[in-house]
DNA sequence: TTGTACGCGTTATCAT
DNA sequence: ATGATAACGCGTACAA
C-alpha cells in the first residue's frame, strides 16, 4: 500500500473531493471518540430506545463533535432500504401534478422518506427510460401519473417488488395501487349539469390527452343517452391551454350557430373561451354558458362566471402518500383501488 | 451458516422483500452469465469504449438476459459520486420555483443526474432539517432557493465540499455559486416605468416576504429619487395571493383618494387588484394603472391590460443546470454569480 | 483489453 | 445492552 500522504499526480481535472472517501466523518469516526462499537452508534440513530440513556448521550455528543452526517447511500446498501420514493410525472410546471407531488413529500418527508423526481414530458412518454433511471436509484416506492405505461414498463414495475401508486384516474388492470377518479364519470357530471340547466346545444373543446378525451367520451355518452347525437366537436393540442382555447372557440362560432354551452376537457381552455368570447362581445353564461375542468385556484377569483369540475390534486399525493407508508409498514390494505372523486362546482351567477 | 432452505420463523409483518440482498441480479450474475469478470460488465456500463465491440455485445445481451438494473447506492458508495442533485425550495405549488426545478431536471437528466426533491415551506423554514436529511443521501450537487440561510447551514453548506447554487436573487455573500437577478433592481424599473408614463401620486401592495420587501424597497427608493416622497403602503401577507390583493386594493380606495397607480409586488396580487378595481366600476388604466411581478404565462391573457416584470423562471434553473454540470466536470468557471435579467413587459394598451 | 484485490460506510446476524 | 463479523453491490488502482 502506498503512503497516503504521497502526493497524487497531477491532473487535468482537480476534482472537488478525493477519488476515494468523501472525507466526511464516518459512523467509525464517532464510535472511535465515543469509545463504543459502531454498531452502537448505528443504534444510537436507528434504535435509540435500545441503548442505556446513558451511552446515548454519550453517541450524541461524539455525533456532534464530529459533525457526523449518515450516508444513506451505505445505509441503503446494508439493508436494501432506500428511504426514497421516486415520482415520475409528466411536468410539473403547471399546477396540474405539482401540487400532489408537493402533498406526496410534504407526507413522506416527515415519515422520513425523500422524493426522487422524474419528469417524463407530455409527447411520445421518456417514461421508461426515466423508469430505468429511477429503479437504479433502489426506491423503496413509485408513485407515478396514469395508468398507460409500455409493456416492458409493466413488466419491470411488477417485477420490482416495491409498492407502486398509480394516480389521477382509475382503471381495471392495475399494477398494484391505485388512487385517481373516473374521468368518463366527470365528463358525464358535466353533461348532466347542463342538461340540467336546460341547454339542448352543445360544443365540446378536447385536448387530445387520453383522460381529456374519456371526459370528452363520457361527456358526448351522457348526451348520446339523453337524445343529443349531434355535439360540434373541436380538438385542439395538449396540454390545453388558453391560447388554445380562444383559438377553438373562435373555430366554433366562425363554424355555424352558436351552441348554447361549451364544456372545455381543461381549465385553460375554459378560460381560453370565455376570453374569447368576451373579446365577441357575448356574456358568460347569459349568451354561451362555458364549463371546464380542473378547478385551477385562481380562476374562482378572475372567473366568477366558470363553472368546473373540481377534484383534489393535494389529496391525491396525501392518499398515495398514507398508501405507500402503510405498504411499507407491512399494513397491507385491502382496497388497492382509491377513488377521490370529484364534484361539480357551479359558480355561474344563479 | 443455516441452510438457506430453512423456512424463516413467522413474523408479524412478511416483508415484501428479504431482509438482505434485493433479489435483483447483480454486476456479477451478468458476468457469471456473460462468462467476464464483474469489471468487465461495470466497463461495459460505464466506458463501453474501453472494451472490445464483441465482449460488449456479449455483456450486453447478458444484461437483456438477467434483466440486470445497475445499483446506484452501490455505485455511488463505491465512487462517491452519486449523481444526485439535490434541489430545497420553498413549494412547486405555484408555477414560481416549479419551472425552475422542471429545466433543471430536464437538463441534468440529460447528463445521467437525478432530482432529489426537498420542499421546505414558506413561513418558518424548515430548510436546515431538510438539509440534513438530503445531505444523507451524498448528492453531487446542491440547488437552493435564495441566499438566506441559517448559520448552521452555511456552515454545513460550505463544508460539504459540493457545488452549491443559490437561485431566485443575488447577493454579495454567496456560498458558492448564484443565479438570480436583483429583486431591488426589479423595483426600480417598475417606478422608472410607471414615472415614465407620468404617474406621481402612488401606492404600493406589498406581500411580507423578503425578496417582495427587496422589490417594495426598490420602487421606494426610485420614486424617492425622483422627488416622490409619498406613497400609500399597503402590505399584506406571504405568499400574495389574488385574494389578498383584492382586499389589499380595497383598503387603498378606502384609506382616502385613488392612486394614479398601484404597484403589486407579484401578479396574483396584482390580478386581484385589478379584480377589485372593475367590480369598483374602475377602468384599468385609464382610473387606475396597476403593475405586477412575475409574468405568470396566463395573465397575459386574462389581463391584458396588466403590465408586469418578467423574468424567465425556466432560465433560471437551465442555467443553474449548466453550471452545476460544468462543476461536476471540473470546469470551474470565473463568473459565479450569474445574474440573469429581467424585463418590463408593458402590456397596458399604448 | 481484461482481470485481481480491496475498500466504500452501513446494517443484519449471531454472540456475549 | 453491546460487540464482532460478514455481507450489501459496485468502482478504483494496479497488475497482467
Amino acid at each position: 500500500m502506498p503512503d497516503p500522504s504521497t502526493p497524487s499526480p497531477p491532473r487535468a481535472v482537480p476534482p472537488r473531493r478525493p477519488a476515494r472517501g468523501g472525507g466526511a466523518a464516518t459512523l467509525a469516526d464517532v464510535a472511535r471518540v465515543a469509545g463504543v462499537a459502531p454498531v452502537t452508534v448505528s443504534r444510537a440513530i436507528n434504535t435509540p430506545d435500545a441503548l442505556l440513556p446513558e451511552t446515548l448521550a454519550l453517541v450524541r455528543q461524539a455525533i456532534d463533535k464530529v459533525g457526523y452526517v449518515p450516508n444513506l447511500l451505505a445505509g441503503g446498501l446494508a439493508s436494501s432500504h432506500s428511504r426514497l420514493v421516486a415520482a415520475i410525472v409528466p411536468s410539473i410546471g403547471t399546477s396540474m401534478f405539482a401540487e400532489a407531488v408537493e402533498a406526496l413529500s410534504d407526507r413522506l418527508s416527515e415519515a422520513g422518506y425523500e422524493v426522487l423526481l422524474g419528469i417524463s414530458g407530455f409527447g411520445q412518454s421518456r417514461e421508461d427510460e426515466l423508469l430505468n433511471a429511477v429503479l437504479s436509484r433502489r426506491p423503496d416506492a413509485l408513485f407515478l401519473i396514469g395508468t398507460e405505461h409500455s409493456a416492458s414498463a409493466r413488466r419491470r414495475l411488477q417485477g420490482s417488488g416495491i409498492p407502486v401508486v398509480e394516480a389521477w384516474e382509475l382503471t381495471e388492470k392495475p399494477l398494484d395501487l391505485v388512487v385517481g377518479f373516473s374521468h368518463t364519470a366527470t365528463g358525464r357530471a358535466a353533461a348532466k349539469y347542463l342538461l340540467g340547466k336546460g341547454y339542448r346545444r352543445f360544443a365540446i373543446i378536447a385536448a387530445s390527452d387520453r383522460r381529456a378525451m374519456l371526459r370528452r367520451d363520457g361527456f358526448l355518452a351522457e348526451l348520446a343517452g339523453q337524445g343529443v347525437g349531434e355535439v360540434f366537436q373541436q380538438p385542439t393540442a395538449a396540454p390545453g391551454t388558453v391560447r388554445g382555447g380562444r383559438a377553438a372557440f373562435a373555430a366554433i362560432t366562425e363554424a355555424g350557430p352558436l351552441p348554447e354551452a361549451v364544456f372545455c376537457t381543461v381549465d385553460p381552455l375554459a378560460h381560453g373561451a370565455m376570453l374569447e368570447a368576451q373579446q365577441r362581445g357575448l356574456v358568460v353564461p347569459r349568451d354561451v354558458a362555458v364549463m371546464g375542468f380542473g378547478d385551477f385556484a385562481d380562476s374562482a377569483w378572475l372567473q366568477p362566471a366558470l363553472t368546473t369540475i373540481h377534484f383534489d390534486r393535494r389529496r391525491i399525493g396525501g392518499i398515495a402518500a398514507e398508501v405507500i407508508l402503510a405498504e411499507l409498514n407491512g399494513k397491507r390494505r385491502a382496497d388497492r383501488v382509491i377513488d377521490i372523486g370529484f364534484e361539480v362546482a357551479a359558480r355561474e351567477s344563479a
